[in-house]
DNA sequence: TTCGGGCTTTCGGCCTGCCTAAATCTCGGC
DNA sequence: GCCGAGATTTAGGCAGGCCGAAAGCCCGAA
């Protein structure tokens, strides 16, 4: 099987699925995130399944193989390199970046990935934190924690941002908030910045955010 | 009908096809330029003049409409515009712009083409001397001819090169021609440059040559 | 004027990727 | 242990884009 824009979108939906917790992700779960119809889904895991990149029995979650693996984290580093390509030298807002990067993820050769990647000065990271694979699919990873589950008096960094609802991005950019920034949680939607500030967050943002253990 | 990848490439390539010369192009020359069977261009030649982008009477000629036309001149506009910045920015050479920009013409949106449109100052032609349609699809002609076409004598400066050709472009940029290069042609395929230095040009290469008149 | 080769179109088919509606399965709660 | 809600799969279809084979058209050469 080719491996075409839609191969590519399932296996990063599935690969992105277990990156921050281990659950495997499950069909419907996978439908509802690609916006396809479930039997769409059962189509096209049979597909995969049979190239070898995912494993999957009948009414079972969805594995990526090792080949899979590889193959999303192709396009995981695509995208990413691309968002942060956009930020630094495109003159966009870490909110604007994903829609563009969902398109072109699919476009770049390797040769203009490699220059990207060069020009940018090889970066670990994307402007919402997310890791960057290396194009052997590995990547460093760093025990986190989501700030909604933190417990009070937790300081940590923030590692990581969700980059799935661009309104929390844009509300926490407001705040000076955002990957790097360091932070001490007072209850469970309230941190202090360095300066001894307050933010008071909204439960989904307080959620989509990760901090050092 | 929506405007998919292949339909900016049909359209692309009806307008290609007059740009230098005044014939309409015919289906069997179009299905030879996409690589597709004549059947195919019958095919969407009819969805292509359903739209209103293109006439046609049967066994006759395609031409575009003006809808077809601006359409067509977008991705021109898309396509020239990547294969400059891939040469200005990225380190391609001009003979290896061609396929990326082949790809990335149906990736871009309006907003990041923009942002690279005034990176690179706007520019009015891509590396091979391609004029780039302004947004509106207007651009200015100058009147060119042929190098091989050419009277013995005529001495002119290089308009464009045709970047059909990867190979003759190697063999140029070796020779030092290129767009603005002055010339002056001695007989079909000789020319002597500025420095008064000859260089004996492949009948493909002077073919591919357009000059001031 | 006729004829035939070359274009063009028609026809039937294939593949991908998506859909809805209708089975079918699974698993937690009773 | 049974039952039903929810998840998953199956079945049948559709649209886009392509193909090869066969039929049809057109025009220049004779
Ligand atoms: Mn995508
Ligand atoms: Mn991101
Ligand atoms: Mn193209
Ligand atoms: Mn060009």
């Amino acid at each position: 099987m080719s491996t075409t824009p839609a191969v590519e979108d399932y296996l990063k939906t599935i690969y992105a699925h277990t990156e921050w917790q281990p659950e495997p992700i499950t069909p419907s779960v996978l439908a509802a995130r690609l916006g396809v119809a479930p039997s769409s889904v059962t189509e096209m895991v049979k597909k995969l399944a049979g190239a070898g990149l995912i494993t999957h029995v009948p009414y079972g979650p969805l594995r990526l193989t090792p080949a899979g693996f590889l193959g999303a984290s192709a396009v995981v580093r695509r995208h990413r390199l691309v968002e942060t390509w956009l930020v630094r030298e495109m003159g966009y807002d870490w909110d604007q970046v994903h829609d563009e990067a969902e398109i072109l993820e699919h476009a770049l050769s390797d040769r203009l990935l490699e220059a990207i990647d060069v020009r940018l000065g090889r970066p670990g990271s994307d402007p919402h934190g997310d890791l960057i694979p290396a194009a052997d699919g590995s990547l460093v990873r760093v025990p986190a924690i989501r700030l909604a589950d933190a417990a009070p008096g937790h300081a940590g960094t923030v590692l990581r941002i969700s980059d799935r609802d661009p309104a929390i991005l844009r509300d926490l950019a407001a705040d000076s908030i955002g990957p790097g920034s360091a932070l001490t949680v007072l209850e469970s939607c309230a941190v202090r910045l360095p300066g001894g500030s307050i933010r008071l967050l909204a439960p989904d943002a307080a959620a989509s955010i990760w901090l050092t253990k």
